[in-house]
DNA sequence: GCACGATTGAAGCGATTGATTGATTCATCT
DNA sequence: AGATGAATCAATCAATCGCTTCAATCGTGC
């Protein structure tokens, strides 16, 4: 045994370090929560982090990949099947962008209490680590834009390949925002938002994006002649 | 004269602070630039912040409301415009989301070679600092969320005014997360998004939320019976 | 030319950071 | 019982943080 009880440990250090991590880390933020601010939290020592993860940002990467890997997984699940349910024809857009934020709810329902930290947590992962997430998971990423792209080009083919690019884009925009800061919207409409539990805010933003995506798109009112000549 | 030389100083050390500092943050957060490197790219002297603006955290609030007030002010011109074109009947809610979208594109005309920086930081305020903003940053917010429901409200009467605000969250979300990731779509869709200029992507952006604001909303099919049981 | 107030600079404050050390504890195996 | 190796601890490292101090510097008005 390489455990100091013959046990399986719901108890061990490493987990403890992990769960008061990612709680910290959604509160504040990666750059905000110190090392000895979760070692704290979670009754172990300061050299604990440095034995099991090396350095604090491989800490954050192990977090980020485990949060990331199953949602990704059920992503490509639910695409998957929605291939196989559709092999006669083509895929509506509308499977296609469920499939993608479906599993978002589907990973919240087994969170448990922790459910509120899964959502900041992985919002905190999309809008400070945009760029630079740890390779694994951006790697997933482009796998999955790759093929949601090619699919809805599929399922839209009147639209620009490069709209759609932007229209997927603002859905993961939707996401990221919703997922941190649900706060900020009861409090800066004073309680107009209502308070919705996680799954018909989700069910809300899920009918949001369709209508993004299938929106018209007008001309180009301000800088239909100057495209390109600024910055890129 | 309170200052060393009698012209108008384009090149004062509290204007290159501020410049310095609103690049360094735009680029990598609040958090992870110190006054050392601000004052290191702006050719100061660490006191000279102290100096100035009393703290670090002094420093970024000024440079929020700098950033907010003119486009707040731009937007609440922009209702004022309209309420009076449309006097007779009800304003359009394209017209209202235009006049919230569109001083972002004629703040960033202004811009000129700073525009990048601009959007950045703009978008570090609301990802970062969502909650926690400066008090009359987040008042003028929340006059704006005010008024625009309401507008809202008329313009689409058989919403429900939870799901309308929610839906302006969205928009929200949206727009501060194009302003953050535009080069992470880039990365991830390695090409396929193109290089629009900022116009181009906004006016993707405003017929985006268009059609989200105006999307159908679907039964709830996951929660419709456990509203509120949960979390709050 | 001199004093004054505004501004700048070098140096350093205490506190905190991520990371490391070497000793120690303890279950396990021979 | 003794040896082994995983796990934990207190203590400390150098580096950096925001912030302060105090003297030097500068233009300006007297």
């Amino acid at each position: 045994m390489n455990k100091r009880s013959g046990e399986v440990g719901k108890d061990e250090t490493k987990d403890r370090i992990m769960l008061a991590a990612e709680s910290l880390f959604a509160e504040r933020g990666f750059m905000s929560v110190s090392l000895r601010d979760i070692t704290t939290e979670a009754s172990a020592n300061v050299a604990a982090v440095n034995y099991y993860f090396g350095t604090k940002d491989a800490l954050i990467d192990e977090l980020i990949i485990q949060g990331n890997h199953p949602l990704m997984k059920a992503r490509m699940q639910l695409l998957d099947d929605a291939e196989k349910r559709y092999q006669i024809g083509v895929v509506p857009a509308e499977v296609i962008l469920d499939a993608v934020m479906r599993p978002m709810l589907t990973l919240l329902e087994q969170q448990g209490e922790r459910r509120e930290v899964y959502c900041k947590f992985m919002g905190r992962c999309m809008t400070e680590r945009g760029n630079n997430l740890p390779v694994p998971v951006m790697r997933a990423a482009q796998r999955l834009i790759k093929r949601l792209s090619r699919m809805l080009a599929d399922a839209l083919p009147d639209m620009e390949p490069e709209v759609l690019a932007w229209r997927v884009h603002f859905c993961f925009g939707v996401l990221g925002h919703t997922l941190m800061h649900d706060e900020l919207l009861r409090e800066v409409t004073k309680g107009a938002s209502g308070t919705p539990d996680f799954e018909t805010t989700l069910q809300r933003m899920i009918d949001f994006c369709k209508g993004g995506l299938n929106a018209g798109s007008s001309a180009n009112l301000v800088s239909s002649g100057s495209q390109g000549t600024f910055l890129f």
